[in-house]
DNA sequence: CTGAAAGCGCTAACAC
DNA sequence: GTGTTAGCGCTTTCAG
């Protein structure tokens, strides 16, 4: 700060950390000088002394912070971290590894205390490092190849089985799957569990379409899959942009209420559309606060077990999943 | 770093940098210890002993990272940011003041060089300083009342003026209107196009509602103005939750053929529900992406004459906003 | 109770 | 080409 614009020294310190001991005559006369300098303690140079406190700072990496799943746990992870006064940092990978890559580098370039990492980078050697060093990672939504943290996800294997097992339960056994990029642990633990599930049934597989990445290619690949001549009676939207394309596309094709769909992820249209949308939910904002906390108690505990925190999924039935298979027949 | 690891001297700054004029020898010798310990420059020392470089990162402050308005102007702002090797982070005010304040506080104590906000505080004089201290701020989407800094927003007020207008020319008289809290600079323009366009035609305004923060209780609202034996042939949505609400209310009450929408702010289910919401659309992405632009610009010319970018608004027809007042008759 | 000196991890400006 | 010294803005340690 400066002695010469109020009158004392770099006792400043300790009026700035509200440490004991100072004459209040020269408390006042530091905090005057405060005011008027609009002096602001650089966290930066503080954090850099001082070993007892990092940069109260976590980095987050989702694949897309616009995405409403991604936004939702943004926002969770960012309420639990505003009270312990942590801030966050944030950057989309696209599920590019060496985006993800990058945003990592620079994160612990920065110093974060912890990392939240929706990881699409099947190798995550990159990461070892980092974790070595005393950067801890808690990895959400995905989960990595190697176990190297903790994880906080929802079921996925089970939430796809449990909305595969509901449309057979309605006698479906034609359905088509849409899913995004097998990269993505969610959506391949989803795929993987529908295909198990038809075939314990002695099903057949033929409409599966991955690497769906927004709602235009899913629309795009659902009207293609109804527009065969024998077509399914059933889909399965394994995430809220599918689900979007989807929609879209039965509305088009004028067959929404005689092809039955389920999908992955709640969204904010799933209850607006009709019918219904049945869908097996997530709770964005939950996972993020979940996140954060097993973050902090990394942070607390840095070599306590890893942890892994896996949420169980439900079904909401809303009409759209209970379209029986011969709708069509019967209207 | 360290001497003893490779065998060199503090002139690993100058591998790191890749300064020109060492020794190739001496170049493999440092990077063989890099790797070996891992190192990592700490990118806080660095930028505070340089002069000519800051943080290299921006602060964020929207009302909620997990509105599809705010979460789009995120991506935006992060897409520009990286290309420049920004990072960006982001807190949630909620719209209050006190927590706007101690985000801008916290981001400034950790030297962020430069400031995007979309402001709720009536009372920006808490920004003076950080203004003339070198960190400059950008308005989003909210101006603020006194004039200090950058801004790039749609154009509020005549966008409602639009959707208004839209609505009264197709024979409406009987007009609600539902919008966020009027300390947002956003909702308090558009109400007031609202009932500006409103009494130049000569026309009472009985049913303003504003106040909604979600979409539960915008559908509140809408269902009891709904409910009332003199009711508006017409709603307008002033923001992407009220329309969430509003779609909810005149479906419960069978009314969405019979009364006319228009929405602000596109959302995900306006082009899935029936009928189709007309709405005068935001681009947040774009508008992130302005936003980075201008912020970065001030970067490079710190004493230019302050920024106003107002994006013109335009409407999309897609059906619920072109349902004439007597439909309910006809039907 | 307060000040002076040292040092966090790094780069600037010079020497060698 | 490479090493030294100083110092960014702060906190620490230890004297006064």
């Amino acid at each position: 700060m400066a002695q010469q614009a109020g009158v004392s020294l770099k006792t400043v310190s300790r009026v700035v950390n509200h440490e004991a001991g100072v004459t209040p005559a020269l408390q006042e006369q530091v905090q005057a000088a405060i005011r008027s300098l609009d002096y602001r303690p650089d966290d930066r140079a503080r954090a850099l002394r001082r070993q007892s406190t990092g940069s109260r700072t976590i980095g987050f990496v989702p694949t897309d912070v616009a995405n409403p799943f991604f936004s939702g746990v943004f926002r969770g992870l960012e309420d639990e971290a505003a009270e312990q006064g942590y801030l966050v940092l944030a950057g989309s990978s696209d599920a590019d590894p060496r985006r993800e890559e990058a945003l990592v580098r620079a994160f612990v370039g920065r110093r974060v205390e912890g990392l939240v990492i929706a990881s699409a980078n099947p190798d995550l050697s990159y990461l070892k490092a980092e974790l070595e060093h005393g950067t801890p990672a808690v990895f959400v939504d995905l989960e990595p190849a190697e176990t190297m943290g903790d994880v906080v996800r929802s079921d996925h294997y089970g939430g796809a089985a449990l909305a595969t097992r509901h449309l057979l339960e309605y006698g479906h056994r034609r359905v088509a799957y849409l899913g995004d990029r097998q990269a993505l642990f969610s959506s391949a633990e989803r795929r993987r569990a529908f295909v198990d599930v038809m075939s314990a049934r002695g099903l057949d597989t033929p409409w599966i379409v991955t690497g769906l990445t927004t709602p235009s290619e899913a629309q795009i690949a659902a009207e293609q899959i109804l527009r065969a001549t024998t077509r399914p009676t059933a889909l399965l939207a394994a995430q809220n942009y599918a689900a979007m394309g989807a929609v879209r596309a039965l509305q088009r094709a004028g067959l929404q209420h005689e092809i039955a769909l389920v999908g992955i992820d709640d969204a904010d249209f799933a209850e607006l559309v009709d019918p219904k949308i049945s869908v097996v939910p997530q709770d964005p904002i939950e996972l993020g606060r979940l996140t954060a906390q097993c973050l902090f108690s990394r942070l607390a505990a840095p070599d306590a077990a890893p942890t892994q925190l896996i949420l169980n999924t439900r079904l909401i039935e809303r009409g759209s999943g209970e379209i029986p298979p011969d709708a069509a027949g019967r209207a």
